[in-house]
RNA sequence: GCGGGUGUAACUCAGUGGUAGAGUGCAACCUUGCCAAGGUUGAUGUCGCGAGUUCGAAUCUCGUCACCCGCUCCA
């Protein structure tokens, strides 16, 4: 996986302050419980990000069950029986126990600590020759058989030196309290450096709860660490009640729960988090091709909520990486301002879920065939995409700082967000030109009370017009319509003589920043085919 | 979790032991005939939180929480 060091991609951290702090000014995004001091990985949508994220959602779940007759949809609980999360193996595979490496810090699963032999030196400190600074905590590093002495005792010098600061950490260094063994087949060792690894620590990924009041271990369950599993015990279910035959899908968006050891990048790793997946059930033979189906429709919906295609970046996860039971994946990912991050996988998992679960829970998972007359586990494809990833992305995508020349012939930042107007959490602001005009507000609140039932519109006659425009914006609102006095007398013909049309008002467009004079009756016609 | 950094108004930040500040924003009023205009007035602070040192702590010490960066992991 391609990471945010990547050289050609340097993190752009101030625009991704500037991003967190618009998204709290604004009332996009806030920090949970915050009062309290936050909680870690936790995050909030204030009244503009509510709309934006409902938005992503809506927009999605159209494409996805509405405009295809091939995809149903299904809405599952977060709890769920214990069962389901060991037939799924994450109760396996989300609990390691881990260890960590006291050389260079790094965790990993203990399980998966290859067997050494060899020598193991033991030091109890080190002392300094100059200053005589000491370190008094002990360590321990493998020679592997046939390994390297020298490269052992480097490993050693290192963890000690690492623990001095000052003048003393540039000093040579003594080992102490110098002692051997031999070893056998031992997994207590890092295979990189021999340094000693650290006693194993349970690392649950899953949220633990008990169903009832009782706290009793029988009790036990999880929030849900991914919606999938959902879909796949209720896919009988699905199957008899929708009447589809495969190829079909189905979608589901939900919450889901990871306690992940390190939250980051505002929104983008958080504890709870939202998905929007579809699970395509396919006949065996199928499945690589529906993969490259599915990657081309995901595609393109990133492009219709306002990503660009050339701004996502296709993993083709080799082998290596792919979860086990993977036949193919895609990553996709987005050019964040802190690195290139996953937005989406694109996972064929062949038919282990439900292999899995039939297995478990001893109920049949299969389907017929009425055609062929054969009877097997369908295969799975399932796009599955991060809705506060996604929210992230098309935020950092529409965000934008314009050099614009004001009145005054100086230069000045108009900080813009280009939503696409489908997504907009505002559609249309809606002014009067001047507000201690009672013909100007009345007209203006009657365009309001016209649109209202049909897109989220903000009325706002406070301060100058130009101050309402900027306001709009910044938290991407793409039309503005200004009442003003030709709406009331027609266009004014220099000489105090107005003629033309009345009941007209003026459209403005937030990207372009352009005008145009526009019919009220118009209006509707006007704006709704713009917004879908 | 480890290492580094940061935490003062809604936002950006100043304030090195002695009465909490600025700019922007926000609200009200006036002004204003289309791109962050001007004027007047006003509101908003657990100085992240908790201990400690001190006559006195935003400031010093310790702990803790949150955020940012690196390692690591994933949707």
């Amino acid at each position: 996986m391609r990471l945010a060091s990547s050289p050609y991609m340097m993190a752009d951290e101030s625009k991704m302050e500037k991003i967190t702090a618009l998204c709290k000014r604004r009332g996009f995004i806030f920090q949970s419980s915050e009062i309290y001091g936050g909680l870690n990985g936790c995050w909030d949508f204030g009244p503009l990000g509510a709309d934006l994220k409902r938005n992503v959602k809506d927009h999605w779940w159209r494409t996805m069950t509405q405009l295809r007759d091939d995809i149903v949809g299904m809405d599952g609980s977060i709890l769920m029986n214990r069962a389901v999360w060991k037939a799924s193996g994450h109760e396996d595979t989300f609990s390691d126990p881990m260890v960590e490496c006291p050389l260079t810090n790094k965790r990993m699963r203990a399980d998966q600590i290859p067997a050494q032999s060899g020598t193991v030196l033991n030091f109890t400190g080190a002392v300094t020759e100059e200053t005589s600074t000491e370190v008094n905590e002990p360590f321990s590093v493998l020679i592997p058989d046939g390994g390297s002495e020298k490269k052992a005792r480097k490993a050693a010098t290192l963890f000690y030196r690492n623990r001095l600061s000052g003048a003393a950490s540039t000093e040579k260094i003594a080992l102490q309290g110098e002692s051997s063994e031999t070893v056998e087949n031992s997994t207590s060792f890092n295979p990189e450096n021999g340094a000693k690894l650290g006693e194993p620590r349970a690392f649950n990924l899953m949220f633990k709860t008990y169903v009832g009041p009782v706290e009793d271990e029988k009790n036990i369950t999880y929030l849900r660490p991914e919606t999938a599993q959902a879909i796949f015990v209720q896919f009988k279910n699905v199957l008899e009640v929708s009447r589809q035959k495969l190829p079909f899908g189905i979608a589901q968006i939900g919450k889901a729960f990871r306690n992940e050891i390190n939250p980051r990048n505002f929104i983008f790793r958080s504890r709870e988090f939202e998905q929007m997946e579809v699970e395509f059930f396919v006949p065996p033979t199928d499945g690589m091709a529906w993969l490259d189906k599915w990657l081309e429709e995901r595609l393109q919906w990133y492009q219709s909520i306002g990503i660009p295609r050339e701004k996502i970046h296709v993993l083709d996860v080799p082998e290596a990486d792919r979860a086990h039971y993977s036949g193919g994946t895609y990553d996709l990912e987005y050019e964040f301002p802190f690195g290139i991050q996953e937005l989406e996988g694109i996972a064929y998992r062949t038919d282990y879920d439900l292999t899995k679960h039939q297995q478990a829970s001893g109920k049949p998972l299969e389907y017929f065939d009425e055609e062929t007359k054969e009877r097997f586990i369908p295969h799975v494809v399932e796009p599955s995409a991060g809705v506060d990833r996604t929210v992230l992305a098309v935020i950092c995508e529409a965000y934008d700082e314009e050099t614009v020349t004001n009145e005054k012939g100086q230069e000045e930042i108009r900080t813009v967000l280009h939503f696409a107007p489908a997504i907009a959490p505002l559609k249309v602001g809606i002014f009067p030109l001047l507000k201690n005009k009672p013909e100007l507000v009345e007209k203006a609140r009657e365009v309001e009370a016209l649109l209202r039932p049909h897109m989220t519109v903000f009325y706002d006659e406070s301060g100058a017009i130009g101050r309402r425009y900027r306001r709009q914006d910044e938290i991407g609102t793409p039309f503005c319509l200004t009442i003003d006095f030709e709406t009331l007398e027609g266009i004014d013909n220099g000489e105090g003589n107005p003629q033309g049309d009345t009941n007209t008002v003026t459209l403005r467009y937030r990207d372009s920043m352009e005008q145009e004079r526009i019919a009220i009756s118009d209006l509707l016609g006007k704006l709704l085919p713009e917004l879908t």
